[in-house]
DNA sequence: TAGATTGTTAATCGATTAACAATC
DNA sequence: TAGATTGTTAATCGATTAACAATC
């Protein structure tokens, strides 16, 4: 009844989540019953307002003088996530970026199962990596549809990628990793995130290149 | 005089630059002498005045009528973003991801060279990954010094990235590109730009997990 | 009662978008 | 002259921050 639509949570609140998730994982080990968003936001160096709203645009309320209750703060941001249940993936492309994502252990913390790679490469076929078996990328169709896979991780060169893309969503895959350096098209219904290594890196080399010119001034 | 101060250009806008220069350079590639904001904007599905926003901002102008000088436009992005100039760096973590990372071809159009990469494990060290030297991590602080290296390329594990960090911001590195999950402690005169794979998934699982209510209504 | 913390309401800030005269 | 495009000025939008009464 009052619970607030998902989609009225903001991208950028979004975002953050995973950083709450962190401190309040180490409040909960350290056995704290109550966190207040002021003890989150000095963490994180974030306003203890921007906490608080950001927990209510999901529609989680504290108690006045009290704080909020770790064990059901961690709950209820996994379960916006849909981290309280294990979702299965797919690495596409099983080259070192591939290996490096299939052999995350970090992914277990969200509950993301990479479950096997694909790759063109005959000599990979059929090897593993990082502890997952590589199938030729002539069976993804058949194995998305047979598995019911959702997401895929797509690590291809950006050549191949927009045809295995269509392949993909073809065979029902609804949300797309993108790592590679090409902007997808994809029907409306399937949600592509990228991580755009260029405007990363953009950041990055303006900062410097503002530094140096400090320096020669 | 009227030369807009680099520290104006807002962090959204620095982002989109690569966006704009890959359009520009399928411009120049066609022959195209001149190119419209419009066009551009058209291309990546953003707003004409955007993209002229964005370029005032750095103080680019264009020709009322005519549009901007394709060549003259990708040489002031490339000058603004410190591309038009190689810069050296290094790759600390020699695993599957420093690997990925030190063989990315895609870094060559930024001008970015990676020189050599660093690790603890001697079964690497002084052999090659991706084509470039493996030096044990004891010798970073001395290449750095010696090779005046102001970029790093984190991707070690984030136990270790904290000690290695405070090496390297000795050592004189001024710039990081943190790939790990850790947020690292540096003095203000060094600069962190991190790629946010749990912030990145936490959106891309918030989707699907949006999507997955819908149809279970 | 005093101190800590919440949620609500309002203000601020910064980025995006709109409208349009000036220019080629 | 007509059409395309710019840069300027103003409006809108959304996210962040501030102030504070209510609650424990």
């Amino acid at each position: 009844m009052d619970i607030k639509s998902p989609l009225s949570v903001s991208q950028p609140t979004v975002r953050r989540l995973p950083l709450y998730l962190r401190i309040l994982k180490q409040a909960e080990d350290a056995g704290k019953e109550n966190i207040s968003s002021t003890y989150i936001a000095k963490e994180l160096k974030l306003e203890s307002i921007q906490v608080r709203k950001d927990l209510a645009s999901m529609g989680i309320t504290g108690q006045p003088g009290i704080g909020f209750t770790v064990k059901s703060l961690i709950r209820a941001i996994e379960h916006f996530l849909g981290w309280d249940n294990p979702t299965d993936a797919f690495v596409v492309g099983a080259g070192n970026l591939g290996a490096a994502l299939a052999g995350y252990e970090g992914f277990g913390e969200y509950n993301l199962n990479i479950i096997a790679a694909f790759d063109i490469d005959p000599a990979k076929v059929g090897s593993e990596i990082s502890g997952k078996k590589v199938f030729h990328i002539a069976k993804l169709a058949e194995h998305i549809q047979r598995m019911h896979i959702k997401i895929a991780i797509l690590t291809l060169p950006s050549a191949a990628a927009q045809q295995i893309t269509n392949i993909m969503v073809e065979a029902g895959i609804k949300a797309i990793w993108n790592f590679t350096s090409l902007k997808l098209n994809v029907p409306e219904d399937v949600f592509v995130e990228r991580i755009d290594l260029a405007a990363s890196l953009a950041v990055l080399s303006n900062k410097i290149s503002i530094d140096s010119e400090k320096v020669s001034k």
